[in-house]
DNA sequence: CCGTAGTGG
DNA sequence: CCCACTACG
């Protein structure tokens, strides 16, 4: 009954307005609910591509639930609740032949987002970087389209996932079949790097292992052209938990080192689900000078510092009361100077789906680079 | 069956001699029968203060069992196995008023251990540290009096103990009467420093609580005055087990912080169960030029490295095999120049009891000190 | 996917 | 009181 309502507690909404560099404080905790409701009719608007006036109506009829008030939006009414292309395969035991696809309502696909609250032009570079939580299979269908309606939402250039498994990725490309889906696997879970069509061009990608992972993690690089210049793109799930940390460790140093083998005339951007205590990235020795961790090049903004958050994000169940920041944006800047210059990072997947749970247990990282020719 | 009789494998019996600094080379894994039982003769006669002859009766007569040829000697011949006490209190289920004396041989207090292979005189100090794990109660009795025999057989100046149990402390005092005992604590299990009442003079003593800890450890500091010299006494059991790491270095800065503190005309001995691994040592920056861990500054002799060894030690009936230098001895000597120089390191308890157990899972450590004016 | 406790090897 | 694993809050 609490889904999608007004954020209650330390959970914002998806943010109003991007976040430039800290110092604006902690204002968007004491939001209106006049202006929430503004920022969820242009949000509601980006994504339908409708003027304010409908995407109000929708809400308004909603009780301003975003997701509800989207579905009655996209869904065409039905009878009954049996699925359109008949029963769901009956063969929910080994999560492989999960069809997160059936009961699937019109594909998104092409879904325009000129009115997105994202500057759209070829000086600016958006991110979305998420663990979505495959291995979690509760309520995964609802949690995947949520997923996806945030994807249509801001429309990012590029996104990075983590723990993404084989059947969610037919419904990827159902719902946002305006990206190129780059999978670093097809096994067990895996990441993905998904490349807007309209804008970003593949020039090639590889895998590179990581030789002692006890849960089959790797790196994911894609090598990109994007209003003509050259990008390296990579993402990663670093081995996870408290306990694996020198593996961990190790897996961040081949990713230091190849973000710094690639050529100097181009920028790297890597980002992921990296499962790092800053006491690890110290003792590893820092990162390099040519690398910066984006967060912390932002001036280490509060309100996006946590990307998994066991109080604020309730998908675990958990007793207990824990938050880290695991996601993490790294930038090899190209030598010959600024191509690409982080501006802004806010956390998205904030807001409870209808079956009550979020998309994931972590949230997502949406960031947003100035790009200087 | 196989209790004390001629040692097997790789648990040596106790040092036949004491070790100076380390080059002898191993040569004691090879030791010859009669060789050892000369060893085993000098110690019986010396805690017993008899003859050689009677220490080759009362050994021969029980297969040249160090223990049992001790009991033989002490314990009057009886009838039955009933205490001479009566019954034993019968209430095992809180361990709170286990009583370790029941049934106990006759009292060893006043010992003289004039014969002992150690050096007794004052250019010598002697001291034994020993967690003797009161935790485990299995068979803690005959463990408790086997790891008294010890205490009598070499009659150290001052003893460390760790992991002692309030019921503990009756036995010691009945067969170490010739100690003044200060335990750490009053609750659960503890450390003690022992006294040796001919010799060390008590002062005062002190406990630094550790703020943060789990298990209820702090730091038990003595300080006495022995041959008209003081010294100031540290004993404890820092935060145990792996995980635990951080809250362990925490403790041993505090205990380095300790021993900085006194004064400078003082020599400062810490020994006890410090649970570390050498990178902890290393994390913390190492020890401070003035505190000298003695193992490591007698050449770090290789017969007395590993103080807890699942191998060796069969108390734990571990299906792994594990060592490690848990216990520890660091010294920081008087500014003035050496009244206390450590000359040697060994292990003890390393003989299995009739029982069928050893004292503790931990060896003992043994180590004399010069005493230079 | 936190930290702690408990188990078995 | 090692490590790896599970269960629980
Ligand atoms: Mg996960
Ligand atoms: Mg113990």
């Amino acid at each position: 009954a609490a889904a999608m309502e007004e954020p209650a507690g330390a959970a914002p909404g998806p943010p109003p307005a991007e976040h430039q560099r800290e110092g604006e404080g902690e204002d968007e905790e004491a939001l209106h609910v006049a202006k929430r409701r503004k920022v969820l009719c242009s949000e509601f608007a980006a994504v339908t591509s409708s003027d304010a006036a409908v995407a109000r109506r929708f809400l308004a009829g909603s009780d301003w639930h975003l997701e509800r008030a989207l579905n009655a939006y996209f869904d065409p009414p039905r009878d009954t609740e049996a699925a359109p292309g008949g029963a769901a395969p009956a063969c929910a035991d080994t999560g492989s032949c999960i069809d997160l696809t059936a009961d699937a309502t019109t594909s998104n696909a092409g879904v325009n987002s000129e009115n997105s609250p994202q500057k759209e032009d070829d000086s600016n570079f958006s991110l979305i970087t998420w663990n979505i939580d495959g291995l979690d299979l509760g309520n995964l269908k609802d949690r995947a389209r949520g997923v996806c309606t945030y994807l249509a939402l801001y429309s990012p250039d590029v996104v990075f996932l983590q723990e993404v498994i084989p059947p969610y990725l037919p419904l990827l490309q159902m719902k946002a079949g305006n990206y190129t889906i780059i999978p670093g696997s097809i096994d067990e879970y895996f990441t993905a790097v998904m490349l807007k069509k309209s804008r970003v061009k593949l020039l090639k990608h590889e895998i590179i292992p990581f030789p002692t992972t006890a849960m089959k993690r790797n790196l994911l690089v894609v090598h990109v052209s994007i209003s003509g210049i050259e990008l390296c793109l990579m993402t990663s799930h670093l081995e996870s938990t408290k306990n694996h940390s020198k593996e961990r460790i190790k897996q961040l140093q081949i990713v230091l080192n190849e973000m710094q083998k690639e050529s100097e005339t181009t920028t790297v951007i890597f980002g992921g689900d990296t499962n790092l205590r800053d006491s690890e990235v110290t003792k590893l020795g820092n990162l390099p000078d040519s690398i910066k961790d984006v967060w912390e090049f932002l001036g280490k903004p509060q309100h996006c510092r946590y990307t998994w958050d066991t109080q604020s994000n309730t998908n675990l169940n958990a007793a207990y009361k824990c938050k880290m920041r695991f996601d993490r944006i790294y930038f090899r800047p190209a030598a010959e100077g600024g191509h690409f210059i982080p501006r802004s990072m806010d956390l998205i997947g904030l807001e409870k789906l209808e079956c009550g749970r979020f998309p994931s247990d972590h949230w997502g990282i949406l960031c947003n680079f100035d790009v200087v020719l």
